[in-house]
DNA sequence: TATGTAGCGATGGTCATACCAATCGCTGCG
DNA sequence: CGCAGCGATTGGTATGACCATCGCTACATA
């Protein structure tokens, strides 16, 4: 290591800092200040490892310990072969998903808990989508519609098109942080459901369910919508409870 | 690679896996259902890395890359010399804030989205608070609001001053998720703010702006403490807004 | 006896090199 | 014109060596 690494020098008056002694995180900072900088983009592609390990000096067990973890952290996907690489992701919150169904097979998190939750924010992400509607929007809900009464080529497929609404109406609500917390909970609904009950899913939710709620977004009546959207997860939330009282039953764990 | 690697035998009708060509993907798979299934508990240790090399066969690269991907996911953290090791962490959300963090730098998030999430959920949290609000709790509560009273050795120390009765709602409300996510986003707020404007932040937010909430959930009235938690982001988040308009005012970024 | 200290050894952190594996593009043969 | 095959580029893995850190022990010293 030599001359480069400038960081941090809004130092303040106390101590703390002590430097973690770990190149990978220098490494970590400075990618991660690049793309943050904007001086890369979204599909852009990150010097080879090769490359890297001159640029930073350092061997390449530090530069794959790096883009390991900004791989972990969404930042990054990696493809081999010739005109392969690490390439930038579009940042958004998928990553974190599958940290909620490790929470719930930790058992530190509970069904009644998520429900309770969709409960809270899923209504007004209705309310939120029916004052915002427009037309490109009304015609995707009406596809969403005629997709649930479809047919499905396995159970994942099934639960591609039950969610397909949920997904429509967090896109709508305009809200990004409100979009992502509501893909986290539908997501970690599906990965429970696929989890615990891979073979019966289908008893979970039938097509039609979310009639009430689509049309009342697409009449633009967002009161209408949260009601419908409470009435729906009411119904569904009780369901998946029998559901995980069941797994909870036979099997522990 | 030999023998071992027993991994989902529950496999569906359908294809698809073709499971990623990463040995370290693997390593982490196995290592993750261990710490899940119940075999190591937080605080324990494991083996160490060349004790793993032996149990996997396979290299140091691919042990290290998975121990430095299983700590971006928050399940370990690393100490080094006799006795180090890579060490189970109690799991929670805690290390997805960073993620949020990033996300408002690159300008994904903005501060009105993030109003607008707050008001949404922290006055249900107070209100969940104040129906099972208790004897200890009610203690903490007291001595946040004298803490907000007292000295501060510097403007971080002062900002958890700040913000710890909201912090002590979200333990109250009962779950663990709803927790996790006002969590997640006083965090973010924290953070944006000592980002944005590290020195004159004490600005935004003064001492007593959280009696009304606090008095309320103490008294065990969850309407009037959703009310005053209402009228207390009403203020705090148009200051937030303030500081941000400035803030992107002055430097692009 | 108590205490300070030097050094051993286990462990993570880094480096270098070599080779394997996947993949794209080019070249040449059919 | 099309396809097979080779080669080059890039990530993935293995190995071995060495450094940095730090707890423990044993020895030296007061």
């Amino acid at each position: 290591m030599e001359s480069v690494i400038p960081y941090r020098s809004d130092m303040k008056a106390t101590f703390q800092p002590i430097r973690s002694p770990r190149i990978s995180e220098e490494v970590i900072a400075q990618i991660k200040s690049a793309i943050l900088s904007g001086q890369y983009q979204p599909g852009d592609k990150l010097p080879s490892e090769r490359e890297l390990i001159e640029q930073f000096g350092v061997g390449r067990g530090v530069i794959r310990e790096a883009l390991r973890a900004l791989e972990a952290t969404g930042f990054v996907t990696m493809r081999q072969g010739p005109n392969g690489g690490a390439f930038l992701k579009e940042l958004n919150f998928n990553h974190l998903t599958g940290g909620f169904v490790d929470l719930y097979l930790a058992g530190k998190l509970t069904i009644p808990e998520l429900n309770q939750v969709r409960k809270l924010v899923e209504p007004e992400v209705a309310r939120l989508a029916a004052a915002r509607v427009n037309d490109a929007y009304r015609e995707q809900l009406r596809q969403a519609l005629a997709g649930e009464r479809g047919q499905f080529c396995d159970g994942d497929d099934r639960m591609q098109g039950m969610t397909r609404v949920h997904f429509i109406l967090a896109e709508m609500c305009g809200n990004y942080l409100l979009h992502a917390i509501v893909n986290a909970m539908i997501k970690l609904t599906h990965e429970i459901v696929a989890t615990v009950e891979p073979q019966e899913h289908y008893a979970l939710h039938g097509a039609g369910e979310h009639d009430a709620v689509a049309e009342a977004v697409i009449a633009g009546q967002p009161q209408r919508a949260a009601e419908a959207m409470r009435a729906h997860l009411d119904q569904f939330c009780q369901k998946l409870l029998n559901m995980d009282r069941r797994y909870r039953g036979q099997a522990t764990g």
